[in-house]
DNA sequence: CGCGACGTTGAGTTCGGTCAATCAGCGTGG
DNA sequence: CCACGCTGATTGACCGAACTCAACGTCGCG
């Protein structure tokens, strides 16, 4: 069953990692309706409490989750990249328990809850992948706090540095990567749990000893296997690479 | 509908506090097959990268996920009571991600995910409450980031404190609570990402405050708005204290 | 060309870590 | 009953990773 080209089809291949749909699953993930939107960089486009009818999809681009303590210091609890559903979890809980926020200019596409509830409603499996989704987002969230609670500066930033290679699934040839990472020392720091200032000794330490270098828009690791180790970084809790045959899928089809 | 006292009560009561469900789905819920068991302190009950058949509930004690490092040092992402299902997740992940160990003499009863698979298939409203649990859990996640990222140790362990008293539903009176919490100091430095040594010295420092006290059993908050705002706690995230009518249903009853 | 945002660097400080000793409670076995 | 040993709590002295403050550099853009 072919299918127009969608903003959906990058979500529609995160779901297909982890779960098995069928072709009429597919399509109607693809036939959700969306509205497209243009977020610049560093504009909240969900605030902390707001009631939500909507979830949104990143197309393009890239969004933080924030966190924030009445001092005003910021932590990014989440990063999202195309393909993410950050707030897929109001569908269940409407009540935003945190800010979402563009990091560059991005591009969402809002899907109406009422619609991922029918869909969700007629085709358990679907459902069954939302919440899957959900369930891996948390292990992601538990390697975060792990990464903050527990290792030093270089480690963070290594391990954080790797995920999103792996996310951006960042071709790995003669032990080298590279991958669009369009982010500031400031967010970085914020996503760390460090200061900028640190961010930036951190960052050139890992490039003196020759693991990666970065600038704005860009990422260069030069060293996977030595930046890995010094991140302590184990790709299992991604979820990314399960072999087609292991996906799981409870729901019979319909 | 009259039902038998079940070890499952706490975890149905749990859910109802978010979730709406009919008499029959609570039945339901009531009757799924356990297997109770009893472990010991320190003992991890899951392994990481263990593939689980059977989830597990809490019914007394306390349960930490824990996380750790390759140089050995451990950090517990979350800390679990009774009712909860620390591993509710793995119904549709069965490949641990991070172990679970009981902090004290605790007892659970396992579940088998075939169970409850059945039960989330014939019920979408019960498989909507499963999901809408993760959804919270990953709430309480992402303010540990927070925690952990962005508050000093005092900030850090009042958070916690507060936080483990409202979960455990401490009656306040008079701006003082109390609850059982039993947990050693290192538990707490794994927690809160904090050596041992500092956290006796933030305790003592709390305590010299005349913000509470503890022993290895209880804890006793004696000034209770002022420990909230010193950990700038806001009971929000947990989704406890939801009014009946704000609770959501997407699912019709069948 | 000037401005603003971001990145870089140095000097000094501090919060929390490390190491090590001591204390207190408690269950066990002689 | 009491000595022993274990686990966890407490305290002190010292250290160091990361923070703060402040200046300066660089790049893109109006």
């Amino acid at each position: 069953m072919p299918h127009r080209p969608s903003d959906l089809h990058p979500f529609l291949e995160r779901l297909l990692t982890r779960s098995v749909l069928t072709a009429e699953e597919r399509c109607a993930v693809l036939d959700l309706p969306t509205r497209a939107d243009q977020v610049s960089a560093n504009r909240d486009f969900v605030h902390l409490d707001q009631t939500l009818q909507h979830s949104c999809i990143v197309v393009k681009g890239l969004v933080g989750r924030f966190g924030q303590t009445s001092q005003g210091a910021r932590q990014i609890t989440a990063l999202h990249i195309a393909g993410d559903a950050p707030d897929l979890h109001s569908v269940v809980q409407p009540k935003a328990g945190s800010a979402l926020q563009a990091l560059t200019t991005t591009t969402i596409v809002r899907v109406p809850h009422a619609a991922l509830r029918a869909v969700a409603a007629r085709y358990p499996a679907i459902a069954e992948a939302f919440w899957r989704d959900s369930v891996v987002d948390a292990a992601v969230l538990s390697q975060w706090v792990v990464n903050v609670g527990r290792r030093d500066a270089r480690t963070r930033m290594a391990h954080l540095l790797c995920e999103m290679a792996s996310r951006f699934k960042a071709r790995l040839t003669d032990n080298r990567a590279s991958f669009p990472f369009p982010i500031t020392q400031v967010h970085l720091a914020d996503a760390t749990g460090l200061t900028p200032v640190h961010v930036n000794r951190t960052l050139k330490c890992l490039k003196e000893l020759g693991l990666m270098t970065m600038n704005r828009q860009w990422v260069q690791i030069s060293d996977w296997k030595a930046l890995a180790r010094m991140g302590e970084f184990h790709a299992g809790y991604l979820q990314i690479d399960i072999k087609p045959e292991e996906r799981l899928r409870i729901a019979v089809p319909a």
